[in-house]
DNA sequence: AAATTGTTTTTTATCGATAAGCGAAAACAG
DNA sequence: CTGTTTTCGCTTATCGATAAAAAACAATTT
């Protein structure tokens, strides 16, 4: 059977809409509401009449107004709203790079099932998507193969990135001016700055930003199959240094001087400079994951 | 319920065995037997059992001698021999190489199964599989949609295959005289003039020894993100080339002697002279694949 | 008529069950 | 004691069933 999970989530936003808005006013129309929480139609009805059921929306059709105000507690808890897909990949992660899988193991499905409460069918799924990040062999008939993350593993990832991203910012060193994306590069200089201020509170913001902001370099002239491999780099780094916070606020800072660097150059447009900021910051970037092999 | 094709083919695999030996000599351990069909001796004992309940072996344990010749007819016929993921695969990529699909078409899991005669699981499956190919997208709970053999999809995967290509042609050409690649390299230059001097008839080989020769140069610096993305580029081209079978012959004699030429310049080791050899293949292999969306 | 709601049909996500296949341990022969 | 076969438990591949979610269609209101 299919889990609910978007029906859970999407009926604990709409509380938190309803809240925002206040008794008394009237809501939006099932098309909005949809459009809004990302969601189809049919969930959207399926919370509305949820919230009728419970008495925080009253009367019917086009005059369902807000009955009253939410109580705490009227939320599902969090963990009903996260997708089993979701959920398998955090564990599995967790699993992996937190050391207590070595190179070598054999991967379960049915143990794992068990342990993350889910179907095999689950496992199964995410084991095959897994597949090509690298990190997990396939035997025929006869199971999965955890091949560690390894220092040899971050030397092949960083290769192939170092490659992608060199391409992309000499691509996009050579768009015209009248390119969409100068724009938006001088708007996310604007956010490093501004992270750059508030560093002491905010430094782990810039996972995110780096994120968007190397995702927007890719974006200079799209490739589907860079974009692909980028979704490895993202699930690495998110997971690897979620895990992983020694020197972070320090790591960061120097990183955000890296990447105002790296746009100056891009903004200059001059070719063997952006080549110089690009491979600097790479290497710097290289340099500290590698360095989280040493310690260990 | 698993389908019993690794038996099946097993069993196909020992009754050319037995033929090859002839009436009246033993069999070999179940164990040189497992090892030689690449299956488990579970497997091995169930294709032995079968043989003895037919008659064509007779005796028990280590005393197993071939007890008559093998009737035509015996084998399992070649569908029943085909594993349920590889059939959805060749029906797929049929269904999507030969048109019958258009950019934008949903893609039914149900409906596959129908017209493939497998389970849904199977179909979903290979979907998760097949998604970082790059021709096909999942909107979450709403299905998949083939996004289209197009000529846009052949330039971005031949954009990276240049860049992967001429990055591990220059690896080669570093390695020390003492790396075990040249005695290789030799060696599939002398199968390449084989090839040539019987063109006429096999020509069609041709695509196995392409397939080779390319995973060779890759092996010069083995880097799993390469190697993976050669798996698509050997799927794609199998199976484009196999029903796109257009001035054949011509274009294959011209590949080889740009082969040739690409590894004499391997061999020299002058790196300008390995860049325009690869580079030129590389456009001409493009150019060869670009033309079949002209004319269509 | 356009937007909205009500209803029905289609499709996906997920589970559990089961035979095929793998691999290790036990038993056996020389 | 070495290589082989026998036996057995464990794991994967595959199916069909079912509730959730989406999408298409019909009816209603403004």
């Amino acid at each position: 059977m299919k889990s609910d999970t978007v029906f859970k989530q999407a009926f604990n936003q709409t509380l938190d809409l309803l809240s925002a808005a206040g008794t008394g006013a009237p809501l939006p129309s099932e098309n909005a509401l949809s459009a809004d929480l990302g969601v189809s139609r049919t969930t959207v009805r399926k919370v509305l009449a949820r919230l009728s059921e419970r008495g925080y929306v009253a009367g019917q059709g086009r005059n369902r107004v807000i009955a009253s105000a939410v109580p705490d507690g009227a939320h599902f808890p969090h963990p009903e709203t996260v997708a089993t897909a979701k959920q398998v990949e955090v564990h599995f992660m967790e699993w992996m790079l937190r050391g207590q899988a070595q190179p070598g193991t054999q991967i379960n499905e049915l143990e794992l099932a068990r342990a993350f409460g889910v179907g095999t069918t689950g496992i199964r799924e995410f084991l095959n998507r897994f597949r090509r990040f690298g990190l997990i062999a396939k035997r025929p008939n006869a199971g999965w193969v955890f091949m560690g993350f390894t220092r040899e593993f971050a030397m092949e990832l960083f290769e192939i990135r170092e490659m992608f991203e060199l391409r992309s910012a000499r691509a996009l060193a050579q768009l015209p001016d009248s390119a969409a994306i100068w724009p938006r590069l001088r708007a996310i200089e604007r956010q490093h700055r501004d992270l750059l201020r508030d560093i002491d509170e905010r430094y782990q913001d810039f996972s995110d930003l780096d994120n968007r902001f190397h995702r927007l370099i890719n974006a200079a002239a799209p490739n589907r199959f860079i974009d692909d491999f980028y979704d490895i780099i993202t699930l690495i780094f998110h997971y690897h240094y979620q895990w992983n916070k020694h020197d972070e606020r320090a790591r960061n800072e120097i990183a955000i001087h890296e990447h105002l660097a790296y746009i100056q150059a891009l903004l200059t447009r001059d070719l063997p400079r952006v080549q110089a900021a690009c491979t600097l910051h790479l290497a710097s970037a290289r340099a500290t994951m590698l360095a989280t092999f040493e310690a260990a």
